[in-house]
DNA sequence: ATGGACACCTGTGGGC
DNA sequence: TGCCCACAGGTGTCCA
């Protein structure tokens, strides 16, 4: 479900409602929700019980909420969630309907007193909860991020051990477009598979690839070293027009896979023009949106718009 | 380096 | 009604 828009929607939401709250309780309910946590289930409990949360961090697809030091800690800790295909953060009051799927719930106490329960909710369960330490990155951490939404130190020059292999979103402040160009050059393999490679740049997933290439009129696998430095350019600006309405309409929502952190979908499926629309005609051309099977999922594409040159 | 298959999972919708 | 298949916003690993 989740690219870069579903994620900053969850992760604004977090951020207003339990930066500052306590953590009170927690329960697991199923433990493959913590598989990318390196302990136990109750260290995982144990570490979280008495924390504040500290702020809602995010690059790329993952999100992390900074944790306050207790004395025996070694590194500053974050409560690390990644959304997987399907998974949902979902802040409610205690005394709010239970929520079908819920895997991880955290007990919180705001800091103006207001209960919450922080439900962690994935029907397919490829997303998960984890603690993980901090660390300062050689690129400056999450400077550039942290100018978007105004993040303190010490949190703007940390990032989770987990994510540090992440590179930064486009939307990110500092985001280095000579650094992906210079990465487009070396790569031989179709443009799409370099789009959706969190190692050259993050947040883009299937919806939001299609979507790009389809503004850009490329092909998914025109191979990424042919394309123009202007052309290249003009994709990333798409890219990130892309993903930065998607934000400001809280994110694609095509069923109950995705919501906000209120249960609420977003509205980015109305501007899609391509992810999804196989056999609607193009907005451009008029000719049908083509599914072809790609990498074991789809790939959406006007087949006159988008061809392979050369 | 590159691309393909597959594993991890549950749920939904279409066709028969 | 039931069964089977295809398909779904991601990531990681193994193998030619």
């Amino acid at each position: 479900m989740p690219e870069l828009p579903e994620v900053e929607t969850v992760r604004a939401g977090l951020a207003e409602f339990v930066t500052g709250a306590r953590v009170t309780k927690v329960e697991v309910f199923d433990t493959r929700s913590l598989k990318r946590h390196e302990g136990t289930e109750s260290d995982f409990i144990a570490t979280l019980v008495g924390r504040r949360i500290e702020a809602a961090v995010r690059r790329g697809k993952f999100l992390w909420l900074p944790l306050s030091l207790a004395k025996s800690d070694k590194a500053q800790l974050a409560l690390i969630g990644h959304l997987g295909m399907s998974g949902q953060i979902l802040l409610r009051t205690p005394k709010f309907e239970p929520d079908k799927l819920t895997r991880i719930v955290l007990y919180l106490t705001a800091a103006d007193g207001q209960k919450y329960e922080m439900r962690f909710v994935d029907q397919r369960i490829f997303g998960s909860l984890a603690i993980d330490q901090m660390q300062p990155t050689e690129d400056g951490g999450v400077g550039g991020f942290s100018a978007q939404v105004g993040l303190a130190a010490p949190w703007r020059n940390l990032i989770p051990a987990q994510v540090a292999h992440i590179a930064r979103d486009p939307l990110d402040l500092e985001f280095d477009q000579a650094k992906v160009l210079a990465a487009f050059k070396k790569k031989q393999s179709g443009i799409k598979r370099v789009l959706l490679d969190q190692g050259v740049l993050s947040g883009i997933g299937n919806i939001y690839a299609d979507e790009s290439l389809w503004l850009a009129k490329l092909h998914y696998d025109q191979p990424a070293a042919t394309l123009s430095k202007a052309k290249s350019l003009e994709l990333l600006a798409f890219v990130q027009k892309v993903l930065a309405e998607a934000v400001a309409v809280g994110g694609t929502s095509f069923d109950e896979q995705y919501k906000n952190i209120n249960g609420e979908s977003g509205y980015f499926s109305q501007s899609l023009n391509a992810y999804g629309m196989t056999g609607f005609p193009c907005k451009r051309c008029g000719r049908a949106i083509r599914r072809d099977s790609w990498m074991n999922r789809g790939s959406h594409l006007c087949p006159s718009c988008q061809k392979l040159s050369r």
